[in-house]
DNA sequence: TGTACATCAGTGAACGCGCGTTCACTGATGTAC
DNA sequence: TGTACATCAGTGAACGCGCGTTCACTGATGTAC
């Protein structure tokens, strides 16, 4: 792949003015990141920016795009660490990449999980890498129903209900009986529920060590879905 | 109590900053809001409303609390329409009284539970309109507790752990095992990941029907508790 | 290999806008004697 | 009951700031013959 100047030249700047985005939003948050501050930090016109970006929501998804690619990493990375036939601790690496990368990125955890920024709408692109999360989760429930090891019996669903609303979730786990995936979903909104809290100081005054209470939390959530969480083995 | 003809004034203009800002943030978010947008609205120099609050995080800190407080009283009030001594109904009559609202007032929702504001720092009284949801939580188990009809066994957690995080939590509810403490803040950080995530769009593509899902997470997360959940009350 | 033209990155000025907050002031309401 | 003074709500101008986006332009890089 040959890059001419002006290509190589381009790839570079583009690189720079992202760079410079992402730290001022890890910085101060995304309310705060303004155009005319990159420019300004990176010695440029605040109009030269436009010939690489169309408009500020568009340098908003590329950081948008670019956090959940960072989390979705950093998630696959952790789960990777333990071993494939052991639902359980991938079920606990998971849980614990999202609070690490959710606590050492708090604004870009903002961005993709705080409120909605007002009159920005997220485009198709953004799609594929905020579903990496839910995959990794999916993966670890189809995984466990294969070998046997999960408990489907703890929590049946009224029926009317378990054929109705998972539909589209329960496609990436093809197997999984419905009332399982519902179970998935809830400690999925669970998860980012709780980190949510922390991060966001609902828990100020409630809970007085937020790691543990995590842990807890992933213990308890993980029998919910039916893995076999053995105490022992919980450090 | 006889109020001179300034305090009724000022009582009034009060109001009717409070009033037209709730709309505003209502209208189109919190970052939105501006004191010179209120006061044009109103007719008066936005210099006017310096005389009512200090600053513009005062306003913001009155329309957080005011917010709390409405949240507060619908949860309370849609609880106090089941039986007391039913707490499965109770629970789910709480959970969909969060839902209902936050469905109803998005924007405030996203002002308490979203990203928090950059810079903003929640003053002390916001502390009490805050805890009302978690009150009328920790009462429900408090009395399932004491009419016995909890169930404290599903879920054990382990013993280094449960003493520790939820002391805090714990003192609102005397009597109830820590162990099912911790469920409860497991089930309280559910129930706030659920709605956010519906109302911020991250079940999109993934949860057909957000009703339904959320009332199978509700009776799922009631039994996780340990309350008992007939399956033929629900509805 | 050299020339003519097209493409493209970057500039600097400008448009049009909005914001929070301060301050000296006017005039009305309230209070003390 | 009437007067002198203090309190307070509201005004309008100003300070100082920042923002996103557009546009005509320069000058360098790339391309076709």
């Amino acid at each position: 792949v040959v890059q001419s100047a002006r290509e190589r030249a381009r790839a570079e700047v583009t690189k720079d003015i992202l760079d410079e985005a992402r730290r001022q939003l890890a910085a101060d948050g995304a309310p705060a990141l303004s155009l005319r501050a990159v420019a300004r930090q990176l010695g440029m016109a605040s109009s030269a920016l436009y010939r690489y970006f169309a408009s500020r929501d568009e340098l908003l998804t590329a950081l948008i795009v670019e956090a959940y690619d960072d989390l979705g990493e950093a998630v696959e990375r952790a789960e990777r660490q333990v071993a494939a036939d052991e639902p359980a601790r991938r079920w606990r690496a998971v849980c614990q990449g999202v609070r690490r990368w959710a606590l050492a990125h708090p604004h870009q955890y903002a961005l993709l999980y705080g409120s909605p920024v007002p009159g920005y709408r997220a485009p198709e692109r953004t799609v594929g890498p905020a579903a990496r999360v839910p995959l990794v989760l999916s993966g670890i429930l189809s995984a466990a129903r294969a070998e046997g090891s999960l408990d489907e019996s703890p929590f049946p669903v009224p029926e009317p209900l378990s054929s109705d609303a998972a539909v589209v979730a329960a496609a990436a786990m093809p197997g999984v009986p419905t009332a399982v995936v519902v179970r998935g979903l809830v400690a999925w909104t669970q998860l980012f529920g709780i980190v949510s809290f922390e991060l966001f100081g609902h828990t100020k005054g409630v809970v007085s060590d937020g790691e543990v209470f995590f842990a807890q939390s992933v213990e308890l959530m993980g029998r919910f879905i039916g893995l076999s969480m053995s105490l022992d083995e919980f450090s």
